[in-house]
Formats: C-alpha cells, structure tokens, sequence
DNA sequence: TCAAAAATAATCAAAAACGATCAAATACGA
DNA sequence: TCGTATTTGATCGTTTTTGATTATTTTTGA
C-alpha cells in the first residue's frame, strides 16, 4: 500500500462521509496512525482536505458557515408550509428569480435536487444553493449588509436581461386596497422587476402580512399571478380577496 | 520475455488494479526486481504509469482532483505576508477590484476599517466584508459553485462599468517568459477586465507561483503595475525580474 | 479557569526501495 | 567462431518511507 493508493481511499473515505479520524483511516489502511498524519499533512497542504483535530474533513464542509441573520425563525412553520406550496410550481428545467425575503431562503433546501436555473439577489440564497443541481446566476450590484442582497440600479438591469419562468417574491405587507407595500424601496424595486420579467409572478406571502400596509406602496396585486400562504388566515378573509379576483391559495 | 512482453502485462496488470508493487510484478513476468524497476523507469518517462515507492499506479489515480475551496490554507503565511504589502497600497476612499484569489480574500480582514469600495465577483470575499466600513459591489453572473465567484460575460460587463484606482489580483502562474496563465479561462478574463478598467493593477503572488506557467497563457507582465510577492523569492530570481524591468516587491 | 486526556510534532532508528556501478549472460552480425 | 552491443542481474551506498518514543500542544470536561 503506497502513498497513492492511500490517498484515493482516504479522498474516497470523505467524499462519502464528509469526514474521517485518524484512527478510524488507520484501520482501513492497514497501517499506523502516525502515516496517516503524515498523509493528511501532505493532502492539506495541496487544499484537498482541511486537518481537524483527530481527522480531517472535506474542503467544502470546513468553509465558515456564514452567518446569515435569520430572519427566518419567524413564524417558520407558516412559511415552510408556504415552500411546500411554492415547490409544486416548480417544473424541472425552470429559470426561477427568487428575491432576498426569508421565505425564499427556505425554500432552497427543497430544490436543491432539481435541474432547475436560479437568478436572485440574495447571497443567503447563493450560499444555500452552492455545489448542488440548481445553477446558480447572482446580481450583481451594491451589497446591503442588512439585507444580505444585492440591490439598486446595476441589480435591476441585471434582472432585466434575464426573462424566467417563474418568479417567487416575498413581500412585506399586502392589502385589498393598496396593493403591495414594502419597507425600503430598493428591495420594491428588485420585487417590480423580477415580476416584470417573469412568465409567472407568485408572492409567498404568510398570513401575518396580510392586509398589513408598510410605509412605501409600489405595486397593484394585479400584477402578480398568485399569492401562496399558510393555512392561518381566516375563512372570511380568503373569501374576501376571491371576491376581489385575487388568485390566493392555502392548500 | 523481452521488454515489449512486459511493457504489455504491466500495463495491463495497472489497467485490472489500479497499481502494483515491483515485488509483485518481478514475480509475475518471472525476472528480478531492478529490471522491473527498469521497466517503470520507462514507461513512467512516457507517461503510461506514475511511479510510487515500492511500484506504480495508473496515471490517471495520482492526478489530484482539482479542488478550489480553501487554497488559503496553501502557503498561508506568504500569502499574509503578501497582504501586508498590499495594504499599503491602499487609500481612504479608493475604490478597488479584488478577484477571487485566496490572497485577496486573506486581506478583508486587514480593510474591514477602512472607507473604502470594493468592487468583487467573490462570494467569500463579500461575506468577510459584510457589516463594515468598506462598502461592498458584487459583480453578478452565473455563479461558479468551486471556485465560489461569479464568472462569465455579465460579470465582465459589470466591472467594465466600474472604473477603480486599484486592481489586486491573484494569479495562478507568472513566468517571464509567458507573462500570466491561469487554470481557467473564465477567471483570467476577470483578471483581464479586472486590470483593464483599474488605474493600478497589482499582482498578488506567492513565490511559489514564480516562474510556473498554467495551461492557460493570457497577459503580458507589462498589462501590469507591479508583483508583490513574498520573501521566499530567491534573490538570483528578484534580480532577473527586475533586470527584466519588472517592479517586483517583496519588502 | 485549571487539569486530564487526546492528538500532534519532533526526533530517531529500522526497513524497504532506489540508483549507480560493474559483471555476467544473451543476442547479433561478420 | 569471434567480437561487439544489448540486456539482465548483483552488490553497495544512498534515499525514502515507515514506525516507535517522547515532549508539546490542543481539546475537553469539570
């Protein structure tokens, strides 16, 4: 058993289990623990794994886990609910513009697995969507630290040279009778234009924000297909905005 | 048994198994072991096999499987070293393009204070500069899940909407010879852009990186200002290159 | 925070493999 | 058959790899 063979298994051995301690790799090497230091060593040095204490670990799972503020805690069962809503929009082989909301973010995890094309302006999104099916396509633009997203005039026209499918938009409040509000108008901004460029505008939207008016109104409700919430809202309040021609769905 | 016999089972032995031992190929083709290892001599100056202590595996098992996450680990104390000069470079209120170089993304740390702009197509880059002084413009376009930075024609045409007083860039190889080459196309064209529309453009580059050419050839030394680079560099080479008019630094 | 336990780095020694050199065997042509 | 060239094998000093030992560092749990 030389150094190359060792190697293979030892790359093989964390490419299946993500990670591996010293003895553990000794065993399966047949050899001592202090020779597989050394290789370890010599595997670190070119970047091809990343040294832990006792083992090593894949170079993909040792990158700092960035920490993105979590906005997303808040009423989380709701919007969970609302993703498993949204996923059933999704067709394989989909461009999808999804915005910066916390909705959005958690939606990632359930499409990771499809051939799907993603264009957003959030980096938690990006970050969520690293090394899996979906390509990924950023815009570019100032960065606003808060919001962890991109935003203002080269984020919009990135938007605008794309043409999507579908595109999932969270909002911050929704009224009958104003429409949609939000609470910056850079992030209004980015919501117009990946409606606009979209075959299909859906807002996920949970039913918290309903018939909530932020500070800056932007947009009429009918200019987006759909809005997807969770199962809280009230019966009367459903029949209301169907009343109103709004395509609002909770199942 | 002549040579061309052997030549045959060897490879063939390496097809089956991957590797083989000398030992064990002395047996096989009935002959002594330094005849064997004659033959390996051989065959691995043709590059049918790749020689390892005690025998041989197929070429194709000893490539490493290129892996961009966490070069920064790679000769780390130069590349903080090389940052440290690169610091010095910098202004208040410069705006600056930074690639994706692992050197450039162990600099943030060091500007995070300062008043300044950069302009990246860097996840990691923009992620250790979230929430401070420098204010961050990512460049967007299909994002490059390895290499973790945006990359192809709308990140090119981002930055060359942008004009900087600084370019830092990383670079995989620099020979005299051939000027700059890069593993991949996509990220020398960064460089390029990068370099292009920037009243500076700096090189940022281990010693190790000296005098090594990758398989891709894309700029003049003379497209560029200056190399920083780290003490390592022998002084016969920091001669050379400055003979050759190069403004080299290492100090 | 400290102390025990685990893992590591450093040093050294042994074993295996290697390269160089030379001698023997073999092949080949005249 | 002889002489030469090529291939093969043997020997020996050197290098590489591996493992053992011990001191140091890091982690962990109180």
């Amino acid at each position: 058993m030389n150094f190359q063979m060792r190697k293979q298994i030892i790359l093989q051995t964390l490419e299946q289990k993500d990670s591996a301690d010293v003895k553990e790799l000794a065993g399966l090497l047949h050899t001592s623990e202090i020779t597989v230091r050394r290789d370890l060593a010599l595997l670190a040095e070119k970047g091809l794994l990343v040294r832990t204490h006792g083992g090593a670990v894949r170079p993909g799972l040792a990158k700092d886990p960035v920490s993105f503020i979590n906005k997303a805690a808040v009423n989380q069962a709701q919007k969970e609910y609302i993703c498993q809503l949204a996923l059933r929009e999704i067709n394989e082989g989909d461009t999808i513009f999804m915005d910066c909301g916390s909705t959005t973010f958690l939606l990632c995890p359930l499409i990771r697995h499809l051939s799907i094309r993603v264009v957003t302006n959030s980096l938690p999104v990006v970050n969520a969507l690293l090394d899996c099916d979906v390509t990924i396509n950023m815009a570019g633009g100032e960065i606003d630290s808060k919001r962890q997203a991109a935003h203002g005039l080269m984020a919009v026209e990135h938007i605008h040279r794309y043409k999507a499918d579908l595109a999932l938009l969270g909002v911050d409040g929704i009224s009958l009778a104003n429409g949609l509000s939000a609470n910056s108008e850079t992030e209004a901004e980015m919501t117009v234009a990946m409606a606009a460029n979209a075959r299909r505008a859906i807002l996920l939207c949970d039913s918290s924000k309903l018939e909530k008016d932020k500070y800056f109104r932007f947009a009429p409700l009918s200019q987006f297909d759909s809005i997807l919430t969770d199962q809280k809202i009230t019966p009367a309040l459903l029949a209301l905005y169907r009343q109103a021609g709004v395509n609002i769905y909770n199942v």
